[in-house]
DNA sequence: GCAAGGTC
C-alpha cells in the first residue's frame, strides 16, 4: 500500500467535483469511471501525495432478504422477524463496488467524505467494504468532517480528519434491518389476507410502514374529526358606527356565544344604551421578521400551497435546477447559513435579473440585512439561487419554483417589514368592543415577497373619552364548521414535528400513500382518505393503535439512537425491538377478524364483484372478472382466483377454449391508442412455465406500448396448429415438432435460454453458457423450421480458440453443415466431434416425447447435448 | 408484489 497516495470518497459527485476542486486549485484530471474520478498533487499530513477523489451515489448497498424467504406463498411472515438478511448492491448497473476497489488499488490513505449525519456514517463502512479495509491491506482510514461543501469547511475538515464512527453507522443498520422485517411482515400478510377475499379493493399490495402508516394516519385522523363534527349555531353582537364619513364595524370582546337567549340580551342592553364609549387607544410599533433560510420541508410546503406542485414534482424540479446549476442542493435540514455564507456574491449573481434585478441592486446599495438566526443541522446550507435564470430559460414550472427560491434568499437579506398596529377600545352598555388598524411603515422582504404583506387598515381619528353614537346593531348568526382534509402542507409539518421520514424522503411516503390509493390528491392539494385508507386506520385502531401512531417511528428512532451514542449493543438493541414487533404482529394476526369486520362493512366479497366474463376450464360456469387492481378472474364455484396482465382492458375472445384446459381465451389490450393486443388462457397465464409471464416483458407491465419489439418487449402469438389456439405472449422462434405449435423462449428457466411449446410444453435445452439467442432467414432442409444461431459467452464454451457463434437447427439435432461451413469451415466439426453424445441423449429440463424428425443426421452433435 | 434511506 503506498503511504503517499490517497484516495478519497464523497457521498455524490457533486461533492467529490467541489473537494477536488479545492484542494487542486482547480488543477486536477478528471477521468469518467462509474463515477468521475479526479486526481492531482497536493500535500497531506505533511507528507507530498497523489490524491485522488471519486464518490458513490448515496447508498452502495441495501438490504432484502435471501431468495428462500422471497417467496409469498412458502414463507410465514412470522418467520421473517428471525430471518436472515443480506446486504447487495443497490444499484448494480451502477457497478459501484467494482469501482472502487479497483480504484482503490495501490492507495495507502483513504479519506471519507460521506455526509455528516449517520447514514452518511453508514455509507463510510460500506465504502470501507468494498475498497477493504482489513489488517492484511493496513490502509489507513481518515473521515473528514464538514458542514458545507465550501472552500473554509473542506479544508477545516482535512485539518482535523477523526475516525468514522463505528456507532453511528451500527445504528443505521439496526434501522434497516428493523424497517425490513417489520414493514414486509406486516405487509404481506395483510395483502394475502384482504386481497384474496374482497373484489373491490383497489390496490395491488397493502402496504404497511413504520413511516408510510403513520402519514396515512394524519390524514385519517382529520377526516376522522371531519366525519364526527357536529356544527353548532352560535350568534355575536355587532355594531356599526360612521366615523368621519366612515363606516366600521366593531369586534366583540366575547366573541361569540352559543346561547341565542343570553345573545339577544346583550344586543337589546348595546341597543338601549346606544352610546359608545373610546376606552382605550393603544398604538404600538411592531415588526414582521424576514424569513430564515429555506429547507427542503419548507420549500415542499410552498410548493404544495401556493404553486400546486406535489412533493414528489418539487422535488424533481428542484433537483433538475439543481444538476443545472440554478440553485444550490435542494435536500436540507437547515435553515440557518453557515457563517462563510457569501451572501454578496450570491445577490451580486441576481443583479442583472429581469425581474428582481433592480430590487437587488438596491439592496446591495443600502446595504443588506444580515440573516435571521435558524437552525443548523449541518447537513447543507439552505436552499438559495446559484445562477441568474428568467422563465424562457427554465419554462414554467420550473421558473416559478426558482422564482420562489430567489425571492425567498432575497427576502431573508431583506429589512423586517415594520407597521403601526392600533388597537382602540370601546364600551356600551356594560359590554366591550375594539377595532384594530394596520398601517405600514417599512414594507422590508414583503415588497419582493407580497404574499406576506400586512394588509392596510386605516382607522379613522378617535380620542379617548370620545362618545359615539351606534349606527347598527346586527346579531350574526353564524355556524361552526368542521376542518377540511388535511392539506399536504399541514401533513408535511405533521411529519417534521413527529420525526416521521426525512428531508428527502417525506415526499416519497406522500407518494407513496397516494399510490397505494390510500389517499387522492383533491383539490387545493387537500388529502382525502379512500374507504381503503380509512378502513386500515380504523382497523389498526381497534386492534393496536401503536401500529398507526407516530410514536412507532419515535420508537425506533430512540432506541436505534442508544446504538448510535454507544449506550447499547446494536444486536441486542435490534432483537429486542425486533421481539416487540414480533409479538405486535402475532397479535395483529390473531386479531385480523376485527379488522376484516370494517373491511366487510365496507368492501364486498369476490363473489359479489365484478363482471361475468368467460368460462371456468374445470366447473365449465362463468367466472367474474374483478377490474380493480390487481385484475384477476374468480371463479365461484372452484373459489379459484386467476390473476390478469394488469394496466389493460381485457374481452372475452371469439368464444374460443384453450385444448389444454377448456379455459375460455381472453384478449388483452394495452392502454392507449396503439395498444396492443395479445390473446390469453386464463389458466395457463397463472400456471408454470407461463406463470407472471408479464413479469418478463418490460414493455407490457409497464412501458408504452411504442416500446414493444424492442428489449423485453415482445410480439404475441397464437398457436399456428389448426386445433390449437392456445395463447401466449412471446417470441415466436420456431415450430414445435410436435404440433408445430410455437416455440418460445421459457420464462421461467430465461436466461438459461430453454425453448418451450406454447401448446404440448415440449421442452428444448440449449446449450449452458448461451447468452443471445436469434432467428435466421435459413431454413432447416430436414424439417423446415427456423434457424437459430446461439450466441455463447466465451467463457462458459466449450469452444476453443475462441470460437462463439453456432448455427443450427434445434429440433432435428442437426448443425448445418453446409451453413457452418460456410461460416467456419469443415475443421469445425472436427473440433467439436469430441464432445456430440449423439441423437437422443437428454438432460434435465427436456421433457418432450421426442418424436423428432425421424431422420439420422451427421454429425453427432446436438444443441441438447449441451 | 413488500420498508426506509441515500441519490439521479
Amino acid at each position: 500500500m503506498a503511504a503517499n497516495k490517497v484516495i478519497m470518497v464523497a457521498e455524490k459527485p457533486s461533492i467529490a467535483l467541489s473537494i477536488a476542486s479545492v484542494l487542486s486549485h482547480g488543477q486536477m484530471s478528471t477521468r469518467k469511471a462509474s463515477t468521475d474520478v479526479h486526481e492531482f498533487e497536493g500535500m497531506f499530513l505533511g507528507f507530498h501525495v497523489h490524491f485522488k477523489v471519486t464518490s458513490v451515489i448515496g447508498h452502495v448497498f441495501s438490504v432484502d432478504f435471501p431468495e428462500k424467504y422471497q417467496n409469498w406463498t412458502t414463507t410465514d411472515p412470522l418467520d421473517l422477524f428471525q430471518a436472515p438478511i443480506q446486504k447487495t448492491e443497490a444499484n448494480p448497473k451502477a457497478h459501484i463496488r467494482r469501482h472502487l476497489s479497483q480504484e482503490a488499488r495501490g492507495y495507502g490513505n483513504l479519506v471519507l467524505w460521506l455526509d455528516c449525519d449517520r447514514e452518511g456514517e453508514n455509507i463510510c463502512f460500506e465504502v470501507m467494504d468494498c475498497i477493504g479495509h482489513s489488517n492484511e491491506t493496513r490502509r489507513r482510514i481518515y473521515r473528514a468532517r464538514f458542514s458545507s461543501v465550501t472552500e473554509k469547511d473542506i479544508l477545516k475538515a482535512m485539518d482535523n480528519l477523526v475516525e468514522p464512527n463505528k456507532d453511528e453507522a451500527l445504528s443505521v443498520d439496526a434501522r434497516q434491518e428493523i424497517d425490513l422485517k417489520v414493514g414486509v411482515a406486516f405487509t404481506r400478510f395483510q395483502t394475502s389476507f384482504f386481497q384474496g377475499k374482497y373484489g373491490n379493493l383497489d390496490s395491488r399490495v397493502i402496504s404497511y410502514g413504520p413511516c408510510q402508516t403513520p402519514t396515512l394516519g394524519f390524514c385519517v385522523q382529520r377526516y376522522l374529526q371531519i366525519n364526527t363534527f357536529k356544527p353548532e349555531k352560535f350568534w355575536a353582537v355587532r355594531p356599526y358606527i360612521m366615523q368621519k364619513g366612515y363606516e366600521l364595524q366593531l369586534e366583540w370582546e366575547r366573541n361569540k356565544l352559543f346561547d341565542y337567549d343570553v345573545a339577544v340580551m346583550f344586543q337589546k342592553l348595546v341597543m338601549e344604551d346606544g352610546i359608545l364609549e373610546v376606552t382605550e387607544i393603544v398604538e404600538k410599533q411592531e415588526s414582521k421578521s424576514r424569513p430564515s433560510g429555506l429547507n427542503t420541508v419548507n420549500l415542499l410546503k410552498v410548493a404544495s400551497s401556493a404553486l400546486g406542485f406535489g412533493p414528489q414534482m418539487a422535488m424533481q424540479v428542484a433537483e433538475r435546477l439543481y444538476t443545472q446549476g440554478f440553485i444550490s442542493y435542494p435536500r436540507t435540514e437547515s435553515t440557518a447559513y453557515p457563517s462563510s455564507f457569501d451572501f454578496r456574491g450570491t445577490l451580486g449573481a441576481q443583479v442583472n435579473n429581469p425581474t428582481w434585478g433592480s430590487y437587488v441592486q438596491k439592496l446591495l446599495a443600502d446595504g443588506y440585512q444580515k440573516p435571521r438566526s435558524g437552525t443548523d443541522v449541518g447537513d447543507h446550507p439552505p436552499v438559495t439561487p446559484l445562477r441568474s435564470a428568467t422563465e424562457d430559460m427554465l419554462g414554467n414550472d420550473a421558473w416559478r419554483l426558482y422564482e420562489y427560491i430567489c425571492t425567498h434568499f432575497i427576502g431573508t437579506v431583506s429589512p423586517d417589514c415594520k407597521y403601526v398596529r392600533t388597537r382602540v377600545e370601546f364600551s356600551i352598555g356594560g359590554e366591550f368592543f375594539h377595532c384594530v388598524g394596520h398601517r405600514v411603515l417599512v414594507k422590508g422582504f414583503t415588497s419582493i415577497m407580497p404574499w406576506l404583506a400586512v394588509t392596510e387598515k386605516n382607522l379613522p381619528q378617535f380620542k379617548k373619552g370620545e362618545k359615539i353614537e351606534v349606527s347598527q346593531v346586527d346579531l350574526h348568526e353564524g355556524m361552526t364548521s368542521p376542518p377540511d382534509f388535511l392539506s399536504e402542507s399541514e401533513l408535511i409539518s405533521l411529519m417534521e414535528k413527529n420525526g416521521i421520514g426525512t428531508d428527502a424522503s417525506i415526499s416519497v411516503h406522500i407518494n407513496n400513500i397516494c399510490e397505494r390509493n390510500y389517499v387522492q390528491v383533491l383539490a387545493g392539494r387537500k388529502l382525502g382518505p379512500t374507504a381503503l385508507g380509512i378502513t386500515l386506520i380504523r382497523g389498526y385502531q381497534c386492534i393496536d393503535p401503536d401500529l398507526c401512531l407516530p410514536d412507532i417511528r419515535s420508537f425506533i428512532e430512540q432506541q436505534i439512537t442508544l446504538v448510535a451514542k454507544g449506550q447499547a449493543d446494536h444486536f441486542r438493541v435490534v432483537q429486542h425491538v425486533l421481539q416487540q414487533f414480533r409479538q405486535k404482529y402475532s397479535y395483529f394476526v390473531k386479531q385480523i377478524e376485527n379488522m376484516d369486520a370494517l373491511f366487510e362493512a365496507q368492501f364486498s366479497p369476490l363473489a359479489d364483484s365484478g363482471r361475468v366474463l368467460s368460462k371456468c376450464g374445470k366447473c365449465l360456469r362463468y367466472m367474474k372478472h374483478i377490474s380493480s387492481q390487481p385484475s384477476r378472474l374468480y371463479c365461484n364455484t372452484c373459489e379459484e382466483v386467476y390473476y390478469l396482465p394488469q394496466k389493460g382492458s381485457i374481452k372475452l375472445y371469439k368464444e374460443l377454449t384453450c385444448p389444454l384446459d377448456n379455459f375460455e381465451l381472453l384478449i388483452f389490450s394495452m392502454p392507449g391508442p396503439d395498444g396492443k393486443s395479445f390473446p390469453l388462457c386464463p389458466y395457463c397465464y397463472n400456471s408454470p412455465p407461463f406463470e407472471g409471464i408479464d413479469t418478463l416483458f418490460g414493455a407490457v407491465k409497464s412501458g408504452p406500448s411504442s416500446q414493444l419489439g424492442k428489449g423485453a418487449g415482445m410480439p404475441c402469438f397464437l398457436c399456428p396448429h389448426p386445433t390449437c389456439r392456445h395463447s401466449l405472449i412471446a417470441q415466436g422462434v420456431c415450430a414445435c415438432p410436435e404440433c408445430s405449435g410455437t416455440l418460445v423462449l421459457d420464462p421461467v428457466s430465461a436466461p438459461k435460454w430453454r425453448l418451450c411449446c406454447n401448446m404440448c410444453n415440449f421442452l428444448v435445452l440449449l446449450p449452458e453458457g448461451a447468452h443471445q439467442i436469434s432467428t435466421t432467414r435459413e431454413r432447416c432442409p430436414e424439417c423446415d423450421s427456423t434457424i437459430l444461431e446461439v450466441d455463447f459467452n466465451k467463457k462458459t464454451t466449450p469452444l476453443e480458440n475462441g470460437e462463439t457463434l453456432y448455427t443450427g437447427c434445434i429440433l432435428c439435432d442437426e448443425l448445418l453443415h453446409s451453413l457452418v461451413e460456410m461460416k467456419y469451415g469443415k475443421s469445425f466439426f472436427k473440433r467439436m466431434g469430441g464432445r456430440g453424445r449423439g441423437r437422443g441423449s437428454r438432460r434435465g429440463g427436456y421433457r418432450g416425447r421426442g418424436r423428432g424428425t425421424g431422420k439420422k443426421v451427421d454429425p453427432k452433435m446436438s444443441f441438447r447435448d449441451f
